[in-house]
RNA sequence: GGAGGGGUGCCCGAGCGGCUAAAGGGGGCAGACUGUAAAUCUGUUGGCCUUCGCGCCUACGUUGGUUCGAAUCCAACCCCCUCCA
């Protein structure tokens, strides 16, 4: 095992906050595995490198040899974290929430030693608390204490509704640490005040306050919004391995060392070498390749992460076509089909006056040819390869 | 329960009887330049079409109405905000 120093160095990178760092020193002197929880709401069907930073951190823990917790919100995740604003979430059924799970699970597998990882279900110890048990539990709280949370304070101030189900969500959280005993409890900084709950409930039940690290949320593609589904921004680790090579390439040269620190578990002496070099010259484009090989290895294997440096090598540093893209056939009539029918249809363009946008710009070609003629009509029997754009690619057969 | 203010395109926001598919900005997309980076410049940003047109359809919370003509006027309803109780 490291020592202390040495496990405090890797436990702080890339960490928001660590509280209390002196309690955790002590806990690592002590010499033991620590029980290290983190909860996950599984209320999507798939995770993206945003949720991976905190799952790293989990890793981080299982290689210094500490029991890693990874605990599945299923009965939470019916509650539904009311995380900043009062937008309705839909309440998903206990169904979806399994199903999510065994997604979630699949995928934090890609990252986590499945044979050092504890999976637990909270619904285990929530379910049997009760309406009592409940009402017990909310009576260790008070409505003054919930208001110290951030969203709660300044909703409660701008008089806008807090549902008293709101206010249970950190309690439940909380109590999962308790059931648990956990040691250490990791979470988003978002989680901060649900995090710092769990503290008050371990003591409260004659624990020892669990340490909380947090990690800072993933900006997204973008480098302004964090990462998420809804915004577009994201990067899914089920997607193509090509995908995710691409997207991570495009990501702007500032972002990039933000991705490394969090992403990346290459040594942190390695990343100030990357950065001297480039502070000397060298080409951050070298950076990003190695890094987005890294990242598509963890997810798909090492020799996708290979195919999809070749690929995109070829593809966008020599300009030539890929060798597989989507393969579609259409149905044209006698007089053919109108292309901007054929793009739309091929999913290239969302409407068919996209696709007359499009080729007015100059953004579409067939077979590597800029197309002029947005009223030109595909033959029967005749395949091209249609682009728009940079990446949308397909080769297009009319029947 | 009472008084007032407001709901416009992905977002913000102008418009307050025809010239409005709706100013301006943001964001997005495409093109040029690149390293699918940044910055910059340009264009574009509801949909339909064997007719690409001074064409057709849909759209300013919802439903009706007034008018040759409504995002703009009227009525009812829904939702949001502010102040009072």
């Amino acid at each position: 095992m490291a020592s202390v120093q040495e496990a405090l160095e890797l436990i702080r990178r890339g960490c928001d906050e660590l509280i209390v760092e002196d309690e955790l020193a002590k806990k690592l002197a002590q010499g033991r595995p620590l029980r290290v929880k983190l909860g996950l709401d599984p209320t999507a069907p798939d995770l993206h490198l945003g949720h991976t930073v905190v799952i790293n951190k989990l890793r981080h823990f299982q290689g210094l040899g500490h029991q890693i917790q990874f605990l599945i919100g299923d009965f939470t995740g019916m509650i539904g974290d009311p995380t900043g604003k009062n937008q309705t979430r839909p309440p998903l059924t206990r169904e979806e929430i399994l199903a999510n799970a065994t997604t979630y699970r699949e995928q934090a597998f890609k990252i986590l030693d499945p044979d050092k990882t504890q999976i637990l279900f909270n619904s285990e110890w929530s379910d049997k608390l009760g309406a009592e048990g409940m009402i017990r539990l909310a009576a260790r709280y008070t409505v003054a204490r919930m208001l110290e949370r951030d969203d709660f304070g300044k909703r409660y101030r701008a008089n806008q509704p807090i549902a008293i189900h709101e206010f249970l969500y950190p309690l439940m959280q909380g109590y999962d640490s308790v059931a648990m005993k956990a040691d250490v409890e990791l979470g988003g900084t978002d989680q901060k005040f649900n995090l710092l709950v769990g503290r008050e409930l371990q003591r409260d039940f004659g624990q020892e306050p669990q340490v909380i690290v947090t990690t800072p949320l993933l900006e997204g593609l973008d480098g302004v919004n964090k990462m998420s589904k809804s915004l577009g921004n994201y990067v899914g680790i089920s997607e193509p391995p090509q995908e995710i090579f691409g997207k991570l390439m495009s990501v702007s040269d500032a972002l990039m060392w933000r991705y490394i620190e969090l992403l990346s578990f290459e040594p942190m002496a390695t990343v100030r070498r990357w950065r001297d070099d480039v502070a000397a010259g060298r080409n951050p484009r070298e950076i990003k390749v190695l890094f987005a090989k890294e990242i598509v290895a963890r997810f798909h294997g090492a020799a996708a992460a290979g195919q999809a440096e070749a690929a995109f090598e070829e593809r966008f540093r020599h300009g030539r076509l890929p060798d597989d893209m989507p393969q579609v056939t259409l149905q044209g009539t006698a007089e053919g089909l109108p292309v901007v029918q054929a793009l739309k249809q091929a999913g290239l363009t969302a409407s068919t006056t996209e696709a007359a946008r499009m080729i007015e710009q100059g953004g579409v070609r067939l077979d590597g040819a800029r197309l002029e003629d947005r009223a030109l009509r595909l033959r029967r029997g005749q395949t091209v390869v249609a682009q728009v754009g940079k990446r949308k690619l397909a080769r297009i057969t009319v029947t």
